[in-house]
DNA sequence: GCGACCTCTTA
DNA sequence: GTAAGAGGTCGCC
């Protein structure tokens, strides 16, 4: 590998790695056949090869502790007293990991009586004399305080990557100059892990406010005179305490220790004894990865190698295949590999290590096709197929920012074909134009796992996806809303086959995630066919079970065309008015910062109010305002909206933190949060639906949430501003379904007295009290109204009289009694209920009006709450499900005629029962007719549906 | 850096 | 009492 003119030394710190790797386990411990626990060894080594291999430092030593530091118990008898035992896997790594590294003739650095800290600090300073650039090989921040311009921080990171703190990155992280002024922070803080005090009171924000301020803990405890209120006093009594702790923090560089060049020189190691010990602990993908590491052939560039860790590349993430949180890690990286080649038989073999099949024990015929002969006869066969499964790679999860690195295709068990893309975007393309017959056939079947992204990436390059469509992921979302839809999962509980991890070939997410387009074609078209071949045995399975739950209406005529409606919402996105909400962030940070003043004020001292923990102390154990306050169930004093604004009337600083937090959300949830996902290509916001979430078969929206945008609140629902048109020449239109949940139970439950008020065009709620509380509906008070349509609401979520109380000011017998009256009003809603819940108990699923099921496998538990809160689902998921269907229905009805009928309109949000329009000028009228009829008409129900239409300038004012 | 917890926003 | 997503803190090392 490439040898920078400088010399270079590596300095691991042995402990800190060693714990890392440990607790990176310690939801999946390494646990041999001999029943040891061997995730310290296996970490430890991960790392310390990975960074050998990366690095192929001349220079290296592995530091250890020994017998703690003599010097810091002297001061402090306490420090690092309240350490838990070691855990014994750590203890029982410790000798092996001795072992190993005298096998691999690494130098290893104890000095009896110092910390590992402390030696490399001397030995990185020694070195840095002697010309040396130092790598500190150790995830413990402490370290900053030791960078210079010859000396970082090397932090090596799971599944490969690793990042390198120089004096910028300190400067940035710990907010200061210098970086000595990190031993001052580490003071104020103080560290709970080595029992380091720090000054009470002071974290890390107010750490960083200090050092901003006066610049160092001396120079703050000279000043306290510019300090006030208790966190002067706190300070002020306190200063030896903080001497204390900077000097505890403080890593030594006068260790007697030599620097001997000669002494730190990596030597070839004793491979022989090393893998004895591997063997012995049985590490079998370690053991490769050494041999791959340490041979000469590692020294070259290998193409053909299957191991994940060689692109060095730092770059975006990858598509992953059916959510944003990467799930195929469960394997990767924790030698669970079985070496077994051959056919399945032998993955029974592998018993202790993993029982499903996986790419190495299974046989399959991967072709990456190149230009020419090869790729004219793939595309001649290609086009003859009925039903082709494909999957894009791509360099992001972002679709709108997604390059094409190749696309993969299977249209038989255990074969397939990678089409690899050049960087080039103009070759790309071309190639894509080859491929453009295909995409666009009407007449071939494309099968896929979570077709939006992939049609969502296609359309970025004028590729159209026609035909039918199959999803594996909406297939298994219907036959079982309940679980999770990733491919892996699918893969292991269908097929009981284990894919090939993605963050084995580019790594875990974070910054040194790597991109598909570093990983060699091998790979990328072993990982990308598997995936296609995959997602076509899905697809055999899923079709069966489709008919079986008699779901396969819904599927063809609801979830797969939303698909495609959806990925147009999402790649048309909605124009933000980024300065409105700009000036907004002004506004809210002076209200905040006022509301901050007098909250301190009140209290009589500085604390973070946005810390639960903190208020509930201020509140409630110190200022005592409550008699016997509300606790969590993690003990703390609950600071909840209802708890507080139970009090409110009675306390400024209550009412003053309610405002603040509300403020606070606001600011940080939505105006600061917004404009920052402007996505830079287009100028707008981009939310993606999650179509395969929501239990119920509603939507869900994220990255960002669009369905949660303040509407109830003055201040909340300005953010609504901020959603404006494409230009001068649209308006917004909403068009939202009025009470469509009420109108679904009146419906299901055949209850007329309700359905005539909605025949009537009646007020709902006054209706209902005015049956309830016997009274003419002209002489219905708002008190009765509420309390009505607080039953209404309740009813659809399967309510108690406990959660009715709870939610008005009535007493529980009043709740009950309200509710009494409520069923002899409405009888055959009480019938409906319970019948749903008999449905539910005998066939163990209910359904909505479209046929989409939900399984509550708690009907008939044993547990009351359990039971209950199935019960409960048996109600609600069949109303609100019901609803979603009827929207979905409509979505696809009105996107079909704005297509069909040449619309410059577009359909952009959905809010669970109201659809956001951009509205073309000139076509304003014809769309609201349009919109409001295939609302209203999307399905038949036995009481007629009420869409409210609203135009403006904005998203509020189109309410 | 990650997950658990708490709180808050919507329909 | 139903269904979601997201931000901040805190404790794990």
């Amino acid at each position: 590998m490439m040898q920078e003119p400088k010399k270079r030394l590596f300095l691991v710190d042995a402990y800190a790695l060693i714990f890392r790797g440990y607790f990176a386990f310690i939801k999946n411990p390494q646990i041999n056949s001999k029943g040891q626990n061997t995730s310290a060894i296996m970490g430890f080594m991960n790392s310390l090869i990975d960074v050998i291999k990366r690095e192929r430092p001349d220079h290296l030593a592995v530091c250890f502790d020994k017998g703690g530091s003599e010097a810091r118990n002297e001061m402090f008898p306490e420090y690092k007293a309240n350490r838990d035992e070691t855990p014994d896997a750590i203890r029982f790594a410790i000798p092996y990991i001795y072992s190993i590294l005298e096998a691999m003739k690494i130098p290893v650095m104890v000095k009896e009586g110092f910390e590992a800290d402390d030696v490399i600090g001397t030995l990185a300073k020694k070195a840095e004399k002697e010309g040396y650039t130092t790598y500190m090989v150790t995830p413990d921040k402490d370290f900053a305080q030791l960078v210079s311009e010859n000396i970082f921080i090397y932090r090596p990171v799971f599944g490969g990557g690793y990042e390198t703190w120089g004096i910028p990155e300190v400067q940035k992280k710990f907010e200061v100059e210098n970086p000595l002024q990190v031993i001052d922070f580490l003071g104020m803080m103080g560290d709970s892990s080595d029992n380091i005090p720090g000054l009470p009171g002071v974290g890390e924000k107010t750490a960083k406010k200090f050092l901003k301020e006066f610049g160092s803990m001396e120079a703050l405890l000279d000043n306290t005179d510019k300090l006030k209120g208790k966190m002067k006093e706190k300070v002020e009594a306190n200063r030896e305490i903080g001497l204390l702790s900077k000097q505890l923090a403080t890593i030594m560089l006068d260790v007697p220790v030599e620097f001997n060049e000669e002494d730190f020189e990596v030597c070839p190691p004793d491979t022989e004894k090393v893998l004895e010990i591997f063997d012995e602990l049985e590490f079998r993908r370690l053991k490769d990865n050494f041999l791959k590491s340490f041979s000469v052939e590692a020294m070259a560039s290998n193409g053909t190698s299957r191991e994940p860790n060689d692109a060095e590349n730092n770059a975006p993430t990858t598509k992953q295949k059916t959510s944003k949180v990467a799930e195929r890690s469960k394997s990767a990286g924790q030698g669970q590999f079985s070496l077994f080649g051959g056919d399945g038989e032998a993955a029974a073999n592998a018993k202790d290590f993993n029982t499903r099949a996986t790419i190495e024990n299974t046989e399959h015929f991967y072709q990456t096709v190149q230009p020419g002969m090869g790729a004219k006869l793939f595309f001649q066969n290609l086009m003859k197929q009925k039903s082709v499964c494909f999957d894009t790679e791509t360099t992001s999860l972002n679709p709108l920012e997604a390059e094409l690195v190749g696309i993969a295709f299977s249209w038989e068990k255990g074969k397939g074909f990678y089409i690899p893309f050049p960087e080039n975007r103009e070759e790309t393309q071309q190639i894509l134009e080859g491929l453009r017959p295909f995409f666009e056939d009407e007449s071939i079947e494309k099968i896929g796992q979570n077709l939006k992204y992939d049609i969502k990436v296609l359309a970025k390059y004028d590729i159209a996806v026609k035909g039918k469509l199959f999803d594996t992921m909406l297939a298994h979302y219907l036959i079982n809303p309940d679980m999770r839809h990733n491919m892996d999962v699918l893969s292991e509980t269908y097929l009981n086959y284990t894919p090939v991890s993605i963050t084995a070939l580019i790594g875990k997410k974070g910054k040194n995630q790597r991109s598909m387009r570093d990983v060699d074609v091998v790979q990328q078209t072993e990982y990308a066919v598997e995936d296609a071949d995959i997602t076509l045995q899905l697809k055999e399975h899923f079709e069966k079970e489709l008919g079986e739950a008699n779901t396969q209406q819904l599927f063809d005529e609801i979830e797969v065309p939303l698909l495609r409606v959806l990925a147009a919402m999402e790649l048309e996105g909605i124009n933000l008015d980024k300065n409105f909400l700009n000036s907004l962030s002004a506004a809210l940070d002076s209200d905040i910062l006022q509301l901050e003043k007098n909250i301190y004020e009140e209290a009589g001292e500085t604390f973070n109010i946005a810390s639960p923990k903190q208020l509930g102390e201020i509140l409630f154990g110190k200022m005592k305002l409550i008699d016997k306050p509300k606790k969590t169930k993690t003990g703390q004093y609950s600071t909840s909206e209802d708890v507080l604004s139970y009090l409110a009337k009675d306390h400024k600083i209550i009412r003053d933190v309610l405002e603040y937090r509300g403020l606070a959300k606001l600011k940080s949830t939505y105006v600061d949060a917004l404009p920052a996902q402007i996505e830079p290509t287009t100028g707008r916001v981009h939310t993606d639906y999650m179509q395969t979430v929501a239990a119920t078969g509603r939507l869900s929206s994220n990255n960002p949430n669009l369905q949660n945008i303040p509407i109830r609140t003055e201040r909340g629902r300005q953010v609504r501003k901020a959603f404006v048109p494409k230009n001068k020449d649209y308006v917004l239109m909403a068009a939202d379904y009025s009470q469509i949940e009420l109108r679904v139970i009146a419906a299901l439950s055949e209850e007329d007295n309700m359905i005539d008020a909605f025949k009537n065009g009646e007020d709902i709620h006054a209706s209902t009290a005015a049956k309830v509380f016997n009274v003419p509906l002209e002489e219905v008070t708002r008190e009765q109204r509420s309390n009505a349509k607080t039953v209404n609401f309740g009813i659809i979520y399967g309510v108690s009289a406990f959660g009715l109380s709870n939610q008005t000011d009535l007493s529980r017998t009043e709740a009950k009694e309200l509710i009494d009256t409520y069923y002899k009003t409405y009888p055959k809603l009480r019938n409906y209920i319970s019948s749903q819940i008999d449905f539910a108990r005998e066939h163990g699923y209910v359904q909505t009006v479209l046929g989409r099921r939900r399984y509550l496998k708690d009907i008939n538990g044993s547990n009351q709450v359990v039971r209950g809160a199935a019960e409960r689902n048996a109600v609600n998921a069949p109303i609100q499900g019901s609803a979603a269907d009827i929207i979905k229905l409509a979505m696809i009805n009105i996107y079909n005629k704005l297509e069909e009928e040449n619309y410059e309109s577009k359909m952009l949000l959905q809010v669970h029962d109201e659809l956001v329009f951009d509205v073309y000028k000139p076509e304003l009228e014809k769309l609201k007719a349009m919109v409001k009829h295939e609302m209203e008409n999307a399905y038949k129900l036995t009481v007629p549906l009420d869409v409210d239409l609203g135009v403006g300038e904005n998203w509020l004012e189109a309410h």
